[in-house]
DNA sequence: TATTGTTATACTCTATAACTATA
DNA sequence: TATAGTTATAGAGTATAACAATA
């Protein structure tokens, strides 16, 4: 096979030219998120068969525990019709219980199951490798300058 | 109304832990992102009706002038049978052409059409004060680096 | 009256597989 | 045989609207 007819992953589409959106920050970030989710997914998703999404519901609900269903949502931005099924899935993993709550017969507080807590330090240490292994071109202080300027972007 | 009942798109959810993703690349990538495609949807969007991803396949049309659909594809990184859509929908909006390539019968050479590229030097303003607008919090030199660090997790 | 969780429904984006017409 | 574009179909992920139970 010749040189030129090589692709890889690393090399695929080399000579598309994106004109001014080189200079666009949405553009860059869109790409380097949509790199982000797909490093995740061949790495800990392969592994451990959690999705970012889930993994990030897992973690508010494991730093704020007994929030409900509603909390959640707004946590997260999305609708409270959009929680449902998310929070089955987890439930049906075992990772958390919907608690009745003690104050309000209409809601539920989500907790992790001492499984979920255990399942969720072994996760977050497969996403802590992935995260650093996504970001290995950079150095530990260019990391923290990059989170730090992301950070200032939604307040 | 009272101030701790008031609910903006700044303050939502105020008192939400993240725990150990408030360290993770990939989870500040994420909001980003979500935040500049929901600050795009809000300007660009509302005024040009292009979304982002309209918006960026026109741009690769437009820089790379001739190129086929399974070449668009591949800068896009998603599969030929997903540009269709994409491509009929920029056209049915008199923004390109699908014209007959002289060399495959096969396929097509994508071109921007003159009312096209009048509407993409429109829209190309209206993106860059958006992007801008987005960025408002860093200095321009700040927002140099974040594009080059961003840059550096994808090659 | 308003809110919580839920369901039904729909819309967007994307992928896979199979088809056609070319190469 | 292989490739370019297309279609049918399916799966995430999300939203809106309406409902029952409860506040």
């Amino acid at each position: 096979m010749k040189l030129a007819q090589m692709k890889t992953v690393e090399d695929a589409a080399p000579g598309v030219a994106h004109g001014c959106m080189d200079d666009e920050l949405g553009f860059h970030l869109r790409r380097s998120q949509v790199a982000a989710f797909k490093h995740f997914g061949q790495t800990v998703t392969a592994a451990e068969g959690i999705t970012p999404g889930l993994y990030g519901m897992l973690q508010v609900i494991a730093n704020n525990s007994g929030l409900t269903q509603s909390a959640l949502a707004e946590a997260m931005d999305v609708d409270r019709s959009s929680i449902v099924k998310v929070v089955n899935q987890l439930e049906d993993k075992r990772l958390i219980v919907r608690d009745a709550s003690p104050t309000d017969r209409r809601s539920y507080c989500l907790r992790l199951t001492s499984f979920g807590r255990n399942e969720l330090a072994r996760i977050e240490q497969a996403v802590t490798a992935q995260d650093r292994e996504f970001s290995k071109a950079l150095s530990e202080a260019e990391r923290h300058t990059l989170i730090g300027l992301l950070k200032r972007l939604y307040k």
